[in-house]
DNA sequence: CGTTACACCTGAGGGC
DNA sequence: TGCCCTCAGGTGTAAC
């Protein structure tokens, strides 16, 4: 679920939780393709340890420890990073919410899939990672280690220029949807943003991107930035597993033009929005405003 | 090298 | 009500 907007409001949100702490305990789930790091290791690691800075590359999120390690995040398609003294709705389903206390529901009580909880020193609330699907990621890199998820990644997409796109579009006659996806080439939009962006810039996600031209790059490079600010400033989408660290929902789900609106009129000229399927990802479009 | 298909995992919602 | 199918904000890998 969570793409770059989600992740910067998640860091900007966690990182006054998190810098200057030290960790005071590690609780994990059992082992499982979530954890890169086994967790036993992880809790070994990680108690003691003081954070310095949390940063966001794409969609990653990079926590610096005060023994030159580095912790490597990633929240997938449903992880959830978040205070522990947070209520929301979305933590629970409804039938294991209504078996809690009144007490109980006022903050988060683990369940099996919160999958990292650390305890910090200072009287703070606890920073819990909780994932149903565990397509999300922890992993521990050693002082002076890298990893080639991060290592292969483009230049953030907040910052990428029409150059780069049109320069890295080269050889790619594959559709410009499945182009903006590719974290090789800008790293952090996925599958709403992506649409959005081709929207915003009238540009159908069918479309070789090596038939893309400069002036049309300009407007991507553009609708993309100004797509993913706009989101952050809303707080992100929370369309079904996203919620903010606080607990509170974004509000882009409300401002989103095509994704997730097949068969509604385009908000700009009232045609029937379209979806086709591109590479395995639902695409959402107005045929009459992109070309 | 570029591109696609699929696997990974769980839950929600629609159709019958 | 229950079952079965499809779908979901991501990404690594194998295969063409």
């Amino acid at each position: 679920m969570p793409e770059l907007p989600e992740v910067e409001v998640t860091r900007r949100l966690i990182a006054p939780l998190l810098i200057g702490r030290r960790i005071r305990a590690v609780h994990t789930t059992r082992p499982s393709y979530f954890f890169l790091t086994p967790p036993a290791q992880l809790r070994r690691a990680l108690v003691g340890r003081t954070v310095g800075a949390l940063e966001r590359h794409g969609k990653y999120l990079l926590a610096s420890l005060d023994d030159a390690s580095r912790l490597l995040l990633h929240l997938g398609m449903t992880g959830q990073l978040f205070s522990s003294v947070v209520s929301s709705p979305r933590l629970l389903s409804s039938t294991a919410r209504a078996s809690l206390t009144p007490e109980a529901q006022r903050g988060f009580v683990p369940d099996a899939h919160t999958h990292l909880r650390l305890e910090l020193d200072g009287g703070g609330p606890d920073v819990v990672f909780r994932d149903v699907r565990k397509f999300g990621k922890v992993l521990l890199l050693a002082p002076g280690s890298s990893d080639p998820r991060l290592d292969k990644l483009g230049p953030d997409a907040l910052a990428v220029t029409a150059e780069q796109l049109a320069r890295a579009a080269r050889r790619r006659a594959g559709p410009v949807k499945s182009f903006l996806l590719d974290q090789a080439v800008l790293a952090g939009v996925g599958n709403i943003y992506a649409d959005e962006a081709l929207f915003l810039a009238g540009v159908r996600p069918l479309r070789g991107a090596n038939r893309v031209r400069p002036g049309e790059w300009a407007r991507l490079a553009d609708s993309v930035r100004k797509v993913l600010e706009r989101s952050i400033e809303t707080g992100g989408s929370s369309i079904s597993d996203y919620i903010r660290p606080d607990g509170a929902d974004g509000g882009y789900q409300d401002e989103r033009r095509v994704y997730g609106r097949e068969g509604e009129p385009c908000s700009a000229c009232g045609a029937r929005i379209v979806r086709v399927v591109i590479a395995t990802r639902s695409s959402c479009y107005c045929p009459r405003c992109q070309r």
